[in-house]
DNA sequence: CATGAATGAGACTTCATTCAT
DNA sequence: GATGAATGAAGTCTCATTCAT
């Protein structure tokens, strides 16, 4: 790495949370040494106290990171086709690395564990409903979908569907496979969209 | 523990796995110690090696057990009414204990780690895949879903549709909301069966 | 170590303090590793938290036993003869090996960083003054000392004497030195008890 | 710190083992960091290297720079009047920082684990021995105290008193208490010179 | 002169596992 | 069948020290 250039610590810090989050994935974060973490960048243990505190505040970092980027990526959607706009999410989504990809799975599984870490999953979550409520507004102002449709309880079940497919992806499923039910799944449920009143 | 009872050794194991899967679920495999799973059942750490040759075969036949009771849950569901099975299915799922009605979503926090723990996911997946397929086909053939549709297909559907219903109840969703939508979602897939070309 | 004996815990732990108590003396507390300390007894680091919490609750425990020996000894003078006492009492405290007689001094250098250190050695402090007032009140009576003498100032002084001995001792005096300066620095302030007023 | 000032490279080593003093004395030797150190002067961990070849050396220094600073407190006792000489030794020991006034605490703290440190004290106690006999020389010489009197022997107990009284101070007694027990001590001792005999 | 990034040894502590009783 | 004493490997974290800039 080199040393004296302007941010130069950000830049270190990236690269030892992009290395700690593809770790914590693959092998979990209890079983990533920060030994292990340290290793995989060529540096040594200390050097990475050096950027944070403890395991934890990393672990913290990486989940508030990774989730900034999984928003930042539902937030380019801007096609008028809500059709389109999700085959290309979901395109752009199986192009990120699986440990970004699944990260909220990997999250998941220290919701109970850490609060921090629940508190921003859980605003996350109410984000991207957020969004996508937003956008299913526009759709029933130009009556796409039915104007009885609560939007909330939509975007619920949307996300559901798209988490729930997701998993199945961690079982096995293909990514062709991955596509095709996603995009059938959102038209099964917006063609029905008045089944959500509120 | 009565020491002298017939059946006593499977007593035993189901007692230690019983508290083994509430603390796996609620702190983390890595996070319950031995001890800790001793303590909750009133023995001392050496008696679990008496049942469990090690943590990791614990891990293994906890999720052997916890796949095994919820495939059973699924296997009851024996009503002609597919929207009445559905609603019957989860509202037993509601009354299961967390760490039993999660653990999937625990064990797929152990799946990138354990082998053997990814191969029963996996063959309960398939399992599960299959035991809905063979509901669908029966529904095809009294006309209740397109004759097109690929049952395989609804299956994968429906069961991504449960499952991120089920993590949105881990990040907050009450349960009559996601009841609602359990429901709601099935009747916006299976109305649009004819989508669901193979 | 003999295991399964009655006290057997006890008695564990006073070869763990025993060892530790002369560690911490002889290399500082920071400086004596939980390895060395082990070592010294023949186990393993591990043992020792099966006795002892962490290392400070054991430098406390090794506080709270020291504080203990040194104040049973002093508790011992019986003997009317005040002069003779003291000579005995110091006799019995040159036998006792460096890193007990020394303790205080020890405990000293741990005042400024451990409340529950400091707290021990001051409660000791308060009993030492109450005893040794409690032997002049009865020279009082006797009419040995001057019955306008504040027996706690007396005490104090006394006291005074004695710790700056011992520290000279760390810094080389003899034993026979120090003994006799003891012995007559006491009649000193003994014999001019009036001085000592309230 | 000023760079380009003559004298400038004293000028930091005093400000280095000023705060190095202080916090050795308040947090321990190994406790305070070379960090804590930098920090509290608002320099880096690095620059304290140029000044000192590595945290041993500059214990050694605060030792020895500290001890002396107490000597020439003590050598400038000038009055004729031991009395009056002694309290206002004492008075003017009251008015130094804590850290430089218990600073020979401290330091017995180290001198089982460090040669030099060690050394310097022994150098020291045997220089206020001598400053003090010569200073009871004087007296005897003027039949101030009595003639078959050991000079050496009197220093010593009137340090061994002295020592116990600062000590005592460390425990909590009072600033008042300690000058009355000082000057009380002395004259008790001086009054009884006799008794010192070689 | 001064910095601060990096090191690496070593400290404390935890814990799965074994085994004598 | 059960205990609990003991182990030893491994993990987190600290810190004196070095060195390129």
């Amino acid at each position: 790495m080199p040393r004296v250039v302007k941010g130069y610590r950000k830049q270190a810090m990236n690269t030892i949370m992009e290395s700690a989050s593809r770790l914590f994935f693959e092998s979990g974060y209890q079983e990533s040494s920060m030994d292990d973490i340290a290793r995989e960048i060529g540096v040594t243990k200390g050097t990475l106290y050096l950027y944070f505190k403890n395991k934890e505040e990393l672990l913290y970092e990486v989940c508030k990171r990774n989730t900034q980027l999984l928003e930042d990526n539902l937030d380019k959607i801007i096609s008028e086709d809500i059709l389109e706009s999700a085959k290309s999410f979901f395109k752009t989504e199986l192009e990120l690395p699986e440990h970004l990809r699944f990260h909220w799975i990997f999250a998941l599984g220290e919701i109970n564990k850490n609060q921090r870490v629940r508190k921003i999953l859980m605003e996350s979550y109410e984000n991207y409903v957020k969004i996508i409520s937003s956008r299913l507004e526009l759709l029933k102002e130009r009556g796409l979908i039915s104007r009885d449709a609560d939007s909330r309880k939509l975007s619920l079940t949307l996300i559901a569907l798209h988490n729930g497919i997701m998993i199945s992806m961690m079982q096995g499923l293909s990514d062709t496979n991955a596509s095709e039910m996603f995009e059938t799944g959102i038209r099964s449920i917006l063609e029905n969209s008045s089944l959500y009143k509120n």
